[in-house]
DNA sequence: GATGAATGAGTGTTCATTCAT
DNA sequence: TATGAATGAACACTCATTCAT
């Protein structure tokens, strides 16, 4: 039966409404149509349930990044489909999203916690894709000359935004919004743009 | 004594860290050498205690804002000192801002509550204070032709998401990062730059 | 299969290291191998598995007493055997004998439980057994003369504290215990010993 | 007010009664007249709560013990104030004799436990008392000559006997039985008794 | 015979809060 | 101001047990 889907379904949709301690496993199990119990059928524990949620939403959201290695003749084209993708999964899974924006910073402290592994891999990766862009693209006269890391810095800083504001109000900007923070950057990045 | 003080700034500490829910009244009290019972002497209960120090710190960011409505010569001027006044808020109450950034996602459903209203008005005066350059530096020339509601989001994105990073991962970037940051919007908003 | 067999065994076992009460049923089915509703396939519920064990330890135990009614010449012959026998008793069942020792004393207040009923008869046994050997002895000289009743209690404690020592501390010594306290009674029973 | 005396003391009963995993804290609160939390607040839970009653009822026991280190003419006092001390413990603090006879058990595997090491440090206790009234009395012509380990032993179990018939039993009989064991004794260490 | 999924009733424990002092 | 003692309500979690297969 869908039980076990049900329950992880109505776990995520609270988690992200009301946080983690916010969250009653009672309120879990009613709204999901069962009963208390079966979430320890399931899994250990709330605290495993939310780690499994939070795995499948970092799986989810790394997937749609990794499927980003592709060819492209530009290297704006690349730094212009990294924003699509980070919007594209915003738009695709709204609430795991927000789930990790809000759930997370509580607990990045700790540097055993998915959060915290998790959000670093993240980062790196962004780092990284990043950095070959610019550098790539500074090295070919692509891109105006910048200070690569610094850089980097900033674009995930405003990818992060973009996320955060948009998964947190769903009524602001979609395509626009897109659109201006891929026009913002290639006038900040192309020479005579 | 400064016991009511000691009571606000433990508790500032732990909401920071482990969220309004992941802290309870007994932690905060212990940790701020006192009984339980006093907060309620100086507070209603911990939800006053927590809008109290809430409040406190939108009203000490939003003066910051507020005092930014100087004369400068160049509206870009006016957008690099906002970029200033921001990080420099990350820098001189980090916690605070830590704070606003964690424990607001959980409660913005709730359109009453502080975290709504608050973050609501600085977002609208981020909105107004950027719209308002955007177009006085567009028709005077300083600034190339850009639809001006969705650059403006997309700074506020970048400002909210230099201020989440900054905030969450003290480690990273200081002046070098805001520096960078006021170069690429310089880039991408004046012509020919 | 031998499952059943498995169940049984493994639930001796934990009944009589951790108590009825502090041992699960899905701790003794994942032990034995099986799953938990195997135990209420083959019993009514862990009550009754519990009754079950416990019958078998007493119908085993009380099988070694009566086995001892055969003839020998003297009265402390008897008594010798009666200890042998509780000793031998001990060494067959040790976990057996100490879920007796360990299980009982809580149920001992409700006087229809077989922790009651059990412990009465073999207690009742004894002073039957005892009270005659005692009785034909003085009568026939071959003890000094004692007061029957007392006698058989303070002998009765021996036994079970014998009982009760070596259950639960099986380091302590085996043969040469048995032997002093055979050694011990006969001293204190036949006269010039 | 008396609230934690009561708590401790319907705690006794109730664990003496019915053992501790048979014992919940929501009938130790109700029989004493409180709510569930005050065990919380005198105690940091369940497990410390009998831990501080095992504590105290050991250390009350033990104190007895201490207290009989007087000076006597012969050996034999010393041992017929022994059986007296312990019958006299039974009948002052009949519960919490019957706590550790029924609680201990279950709990003697742990070798950190207090069941363990106090149970331990009482029974080396006896060891070295009798073993040194036996030494004694034997090298003095007093007693006959026995083998003193093994007679030490079936001296503990007489006396753990009866601890453990008159806690479980009080109906079994009072100075009678004491002085039968005393004159049991008697008979089988004096000389021509 | 045997099991995976599920549950009603309870378990020990913690929470924010109150009250007498 | 400040606290020790106390509590109602809720918490995450476990229990023995059942049922469809």
């Amino acid at each position: 039966m869908g039980k076990k889907r049900n329950l992880i379904d109505t776990a995520v949709r609270l988690f992200a409404d009301q946080g983690y301690d916010g969250t009653t496993t009672l309120q879990i199990s009613r709204e999901a149509g069962v009963t208390e119990p079966l979430i320890y059928y399931h899994f250990r524990g709330k605290e495993e349930l939310f780690t499994h949620i939070l795995e499948d939403a970092f799986d989810e959201y790394f997937r749609r990044l990794e499927s980003l290695r592709e060819d492209t003749v530009t290297e704006f084209a690349k730094i212009e489909k990294l924003i699509g993708v980070n919007q594209q999964a915003v738009d695709d899974m709204p609430r795991r999203i927000r789930l990790i924006m809000s759930s997370c910073p509580a607990r990045i402290k700790d540097s055993r916690h998915i959060c915290y592994t998790r959000m670093r891999a993240i980062y790196d990766w962004h780092v990284a894709y990043l950095s070959g862009c610019l550098e790539r693209g500074i090295a070919s006269g692509e891109f105006v000359s910048v200070p690569v890391q610094e850089t980097v810095q900033v674009m995930i800083a405003l990818i992060n935004g973009m996320n955060r504001q948009r998964s947190l109000f769903p009524a602001l900007g979609g395509e626009g919004f897109r659109d201006a923070a891929v026009a913002f950057c290639r006038r900040s990045l192309l020479p005579g743009a």
